[in-house]
DNA sequence: CTGAAAGCGCTAACAA
DNA sequence: TTGTTAGCGCTTTCAG
């Protein structure tokens, strides 16, 4: 192993002289920088990382994790998990992680929320969001609650101030959703999957399953513009047309407001009825699991059996259906690996100054079957 | 962040003594050494990461990666090449890490093999194995060489000398197979597959896709007697009987011996002829995938499509396949986790006596269909 | 049984 | 432009 020591030691220099040339800080004089820069060349010259990380303590590292408290976002579960488990981690490191979470649904969570952010925002030196515009839902909050001294306060919040007192954007960076509309803020990278493959993947999963003549029912838990199940609609039908010729959709259900989100299960019932050539029923994003039972027992009344394919595993009732073959199969998307990589990066981003590259970490579209669990 | 030294200063003793409490070695009175327990407790100390990492710097650890030389073992390829990649990550923590691979049918690469083993042995501290009884096969090559100075060192080989010269065991890590009967080495842990759940997985695969009613063919590529296989089928078969009623297994095709082994496609087409119900293939390990098309086409001339589940994805034209539906789904193991995770964990437990728990790590079982391929 | 001190590799503040 | 130095947290050796 050669040290910066080393280095320093034969070229006659001093350790500082070597660590700048080295990180480009401060200014050294041309023959010597060539001279450190070829010797460390040469010598094989590798950073220490045990010594960086040391090094790197006394910056006294703080970052921000927001999230939804994980009471009505059971997607949010693991992914919150996962990143408390890397904060004890990263504390290893001398690093600390604070946790800002709330749930949309609770005005109360919000509040806290809000509090908690005036309270510690000042010496968070990065975040980790959801990519979801979640400055935007706060300006939106404080505006519903007239209040203005928070309203002001949320550009801040992201911003610190250089050496020279310049404003500048601390590190954010997104998970599970990439928002890059959101450019307020510095993204400097996004741990998620590529919702459209997941479609085109769930899409082969319903050919094979139907011997390649899948009559496909789409339903989503939304109001039919959010982006991830739009994508993976995207990616399911172009799949079809470009390798699929034997299968067809034959309707697609959600909820065009909020209230209708109850009577999802009974729409697509309502199209099962109207096409009883359906065989295929893709549920594109997570939402009530109860409507596989329904429909499966729609099914079972015709003789049939239906593929079902959902995304995500959210809770213990829809793994039982996928053991019971209610569920044909799940396409999930590590959520462990959102919520840990996210923290990993932005410390590695503050403390080394490694931004990653590409920026984009994808996460795997892992197929799961009953047989996958346990 | 509370350090050791932050214990010493409020116990009034020095760090040195903390230290020795902390990881109980030498003797420390009793009341001190209650006092700091306490006090750690009540401090929240946790060690910090890179202050342990820098300090086994001084350590010089090297580790051993014992390996197939991928040529004629394509499984391996990315392990290897992960196993490599870690080992430049560790270099980062002053750790080294020896590559000794080889080719089973090249005699040529074993003696290279057995001449370095010779070289380097005495200093490096650890092994990772492809849990293969690998020093066995070793002492078969010597024997078979009659190179009698080999045959004797193999057994000190893993062998290193405490400080009062007792002959310990080296910490070895095994990867993709655990062989616990080869017990004279100190196995600390295995980092692989369930192959019997991988097994179990196959067959819903199978299942879902013949709408529960697969009748299936089972090849291997083997002598009938390689475990990964063995408790592959063991697993399906398990699964059949549990779970899938309407499924059966309708022949069973293996290579009694070597030379057998390219028969095993034309074995496999005779036992369709034979049961002309076959709409399932379960290829239990990785081999010639080129049976693959044989049987696809032999389906098709009876107007059926085939489904045809393998293990591992080991080369471009087995990805073909899988795009093009030759191959209805591949079920793999994680092989980069197999070689990166084997080297973290020997790392850890030598420079911070972490011994793995539970000592079985298990990769995923990743389904993966044409879909997933980009 | 305990303390003192050096050192692992790197950084940053300060002095020259 | 460069050198010096203290320090990040932990381990280990050497004295006592």
């Amino acid at each position: 192993m050669v040290s910066i020591k080393d280095i320093a030691e034969k070229a006659g220099v001093s350790r500082g002289t070597v660590d700048r040339v080295l990180h480009g800080r401060g200014r050294v004089a041309p023959d010597t920088q060539k001279l450190i820069l070829s010797l460390a060349e040469e010598m094989g010259y590798e950073p220490s990382a045990a010594g960086m990380a040391l090094a790197a303590h006394k910056k006294k590292i703080r970052l921000g994790f927001i999230g939804f408290a994980a009471v009505n976002a059971p997607f949010f579960y693991p992914v919150l998990e996962a990143a408390k488990k890397k904060a004890k981690e990263l504390e290893q490191y001398g690093v600390e992680v604070v946790f800002f979470t709330f749930d949309l649904d609770n005005r109360d969570t919000l509040k806290l929320f809000v509090q908690k952010l005036l309270k510690e925002w000042p010496d968070i030196q990065g975040w980790t969001v959801p990519g979801l515009d979640v400055l935007g839902m706060l300006k939106y909050f404080a505006d519903a609650s007239h209040d203005e001294a928070f309203g002001k306060k949320i550009d801040e919040i992201i911003q610190s101030r250089d050496a020279s007192g310049n404003t500048i954007s601390k590190p954010v960076v997104y998970y599970n959703i990439d928002e890059e509309s959101t450019s307020y803020w510095n993204r400097i990278g996004f741990v998620g999957c590529d919702y459209e493959h997941s479609g085109r993947i769930a899409c082969g999963l319903a050919s094979k399953v139907t011997g390649g003549q899948g009559k496909v029912l789409i339903v989503t838990y939304d109001d039919g513009s959010v982006a991830s199940s739009t994508l993976r609609i995207k990616g399911f039908r172009e799949e079809m047309e470009l390798r699929h010729p034997g299968m067809e959709i034959r309707g697609y259900v959600f909820a065009p407001d909020l209230q209708a989100l109850i009577d999802v299960a009974d729409m697509a019932e309502k199209e099962m009825d109207r096409h009883p050539d359906i065989n295929a029923v893709y549920i594109a994003n997570p939402g009530n699991y109860s409507i596989c039972e329904r429909l499966q027992k729609k099914a079972s009344e015709r003789g049939q059996r239906l593929c079902v394919i959902t995304n995500d595993l959210v809770d213990e009732r829809q793994k039982q259906m996928l053991r019971d073959e209610v569920i044909t199969a799940t396409i999930c998307q590590e959520p462990e690996r959102q919520g840990a990589r996210s923290l990993q990066i932005l410390y590695e981003a503050i403390a080394f100054g490694n931004y990653p590259e590409p920026a984009w970490e994808k996460t795997k579209l892992e197929i799961l079957i009953g047989e996958s669990l346990l």
